[in-house]
DNA sequence: TATAATAACAGTAACAATTATCATTATTGA
DNA sequence: TCAATAATGATAATTGTTACTGTTATTATA
C-alpha cells in the first residue's frame, strides 16, 4: 500500500532520519524517536521505513546483516566500518558510466549499482 | 574455531559450492546437499559456510536480506536480480585503483569494496 | 593398529531482525 | 459532521542465523 495519509509518527520519522547524517537501523530510529513519542511502536517505524524506500523517499541499505536507512535517497556511496558496523556515506563522486560498461558483462539489464567500502573509521582505529 | 579436520560433510559443501554458478544460499546449498546426504544438518552447512569465509576459503555475500556463499574467494562484482532475488557473476574487471582513490572522501581506513548492480536477469526478462 | 584428544557432527533450542495480524484510532474528502 | 479507510500500537508469527549438548568421526601419537 502506498503512503496516502500523513501522521505525526511518519513525520516524525522522516525528520530524524534527514536530521541525522548516520544511517540508523529501524530499531537505533525507534529508540531515538521514543523518547519523545513514548507510545511510538517499533511496528510502525518498521512499516513507514519500507513504504517510504518502496516509494523512493528514502533509501534502504541492505548490509552487515541489518537494513541501515538514508535519509538520502540519491545514488551514493557507503563505507561499513567492520569494528562498530556503523554505515557512513562516502562523498566519492558516483560513477555514471559504469552500469553501462557493466552491460557487456550481464546477461541482463543492469537498474543501478551500489558500491559499498568495507573498512575501519577513525573512531574505531 | 579454524579449520583442521576433514570431514566428509565439509568437502560436499565446498564441492556442491564449487561446482555451481549461482551462489546459493545456506538453505538452498543445504537442500541440494540433503538429497545426497540425508542426515545432513542445516546447522553443520551454517557453520561450515562462516568458518570457510573466516578462513578466506569461500565469500560470504550479504544482499536481499539473506547471506549468499561464493566458491571463488577472488574479488569480483555481483548482480542481484530484483525479480528472483537469484545472485550472478559479472566479470567486469575489479576497479584496482578505487580503495586508493576513495580514501579522500572516508575518514578512516578502508579495507576492500564490493560493487553490487541491480536489475533484472534474461530469465526474468 | 589401538587409543586418547578433540574437532565436527546432528538435532534442537534460542536468538535477533523483520513482517503480519488485528482491534482501535486518526486523517481525509465529501 | 461523518463515513471510509489509512495508519497506529500491541503482539504474535516468521525468517535467517547462531548457540548448545550429547554423540560420532578424525587425527596424531604410542
Amino acid at each position: 500500500m502506498a503512503v496516502t495519509k500523513h501522521s505525526k509518527q511518519r513525520d516524525a520519522i522522516i525528520e530524524e532520519l534527514c536530521h541525522r547524517h548516520d544511517h540508523p537501523t529501524a530499531e537505533e530510529l525507534y529508540l531515538a524517536l521514543k523518547m519523545k513519542m513514548p507510545n511510538l511502536s517499533l511496528g510502525t517505524v518498521y512499516r513507514n521505513l519500507n513504504m517510504l524506500s518502496d516509494d523512493g523517499t528514502i533509501q534502504k541499505i541492505s548490509v552487515g546483516g541489518a537494513d541501515h536507512f538514508d535519509g538520502n535517497a540519491d545514488n551514493h556511496y557507503h563505507m561499513l566500518c567492520s569494528e562498530c558496523k556503523r554505515l557512513y556515506d562516502v562523498t566519492y563522486p558516483v560513477l555514471e558510466d559504469i552500469e553501462k560498461k557493466a552491460h557487456d558483462f550481464v546477461d541482463g539489464r543492469i537498474t543501478s549499482h551500489t558500491i559499498t567500502f568495507i573498512g575501519v573509521c577513525n573512531g574505531c582505529l
